[in-house]
DNA sequence: AGTATAGATGACTGTTTAGTCAAGTAAAGC
DNA sequence: GCTTTACTTGACTAAACAGTCATCTATACT
């Protein structure tokens, strides 16, 4: 009973958005509580802190994200084609919001984890950890791939390392370059790095 | 004549191992003026804003690194050992700095490029600057490995730029999870992206 | 309809921050 | 040794900031 609100929600959505355009740092609780719309008093009355926040809003948003990778990840599909359709649904999405706001944005987990990983232990581990379960995706389908015969491939773990630090690496080219067309090198990268039969 | 000084040394070295320990958002101008033992006074004689010493203290970084780079990408040398040698400086050197400070800290251009890419566009010219300046080696080098015939590649550009992103996604890896060892997959990874004869 | 309770609000405190400045100090050149 | 000039200092202001709280409001449940 009591008085209902999405005034969690609204602040959830507004960190994780500014975090994304700008960074973790350069906000301030004001700056937060602007964009979600909802005064400092009720902030507190959420959140203990901004690190507080960010970490529910980042869990939130990998629950987000999930919904859309286990379909691309989907073990119905073969395992190479997980990862190919995966790099075309990162191109289009970072288009997609390149023809929205005007800017490439890149991978937040990637660019908070790099940014806050010295200072915010807090923070510092749950962008870890959903490194990790992203990361995870691409291990599954390249062992598969390994197991299934269709990459002829030794050390499958290693190339599932190597996978995923390129599709960081380039997520952040593009973001730096405010240029989607970076991820055009995902697939020819990948076919690359991988003995495909 | 008049007095002399190194406040402007020490304040450009007390920012580039601040942002390269932490971030640039994460700084006040109390703290850089702190570590370099310098009043505030003295910093708004030199710089006009942290932003503005930033820049300077990029440019001097990569000068600095410039005498490293130089000799290891070496036209002397065949163009695969440059690119070979390139990958251990980056494991030894993270190695040394991880047994010194405790933490694996990455390219500190790549992270701050990415962190400040929307928002100083001051400082975001000038780390989108050093890192072509990075790049270039490793173009130069893939290209003469195709000229010379050592390696079999139809698209030289194409695959200097996956290393790099191979390169600065591995360097932020070790970085976020504080482990050199990550580095160990940059000359595997490199053998995988290009056909050796 | 009344009440208990979840949430909203804005005014408040103390602290940290950027940025300024007049007065002081050390060294180079005469 | 004196003057010019490059640099230093600490005290200052104003603004931005985090965090608190008593009071007010809406609504779910009885």
């Amino acid at each position: 009973m009591g008085r209902t609100s999405d005034a969690r929600e609204r602040l959830e959505k507004a960190i994780y958005q500014l975090m994304w355009d700008k960074s973790y740092n350069a906000l301030t609780i004001d700056m937060i509580c602007k964009e979600a719309d909802v005064k400092k008093g009720s902030f507190y009355y959420y959140f203990e802190s901004k690190t507080d926040l960010a970490v529910a809003a980042m869990e939130k948003a990998w629950q987000e994200l999930k919904t859309k990778l286990d379909p691309i990840f989907s073990p119905a599909k073969d395992p190479l084609e997980r990862l190919f359709d995966h790099a075309d649904y990162s191109y289009e999405k970072t288009r997609e919001i390149q023809r929205d706001s005007g800017q490439v944005l890149g991978c937040p987990c990637f660019n908070i984890a790099s940014e806050v990983c010295c200072v915010e232990s807090e923070l510092a581990e749950k962008t870890f950890e959903i490194l990790n379960r992203y990361r995870r995706y691409f291990t599954s389908a390249v062992k598969e791939a390994a197991e299934e015969g269709v990459i002829d491939e030794a050390n499958p773990e290693e190339a599932a390392r190597i996978l995923y630090s390129v599709f960081d690496g380039m997520m952040t080219q593009a973001r730096v370059r405010n240029d989607p067309e970076v991820l055009l090198d995902l697939k020819p990268a990948y076919r690359r790095l991988l003995k495909i039969k």
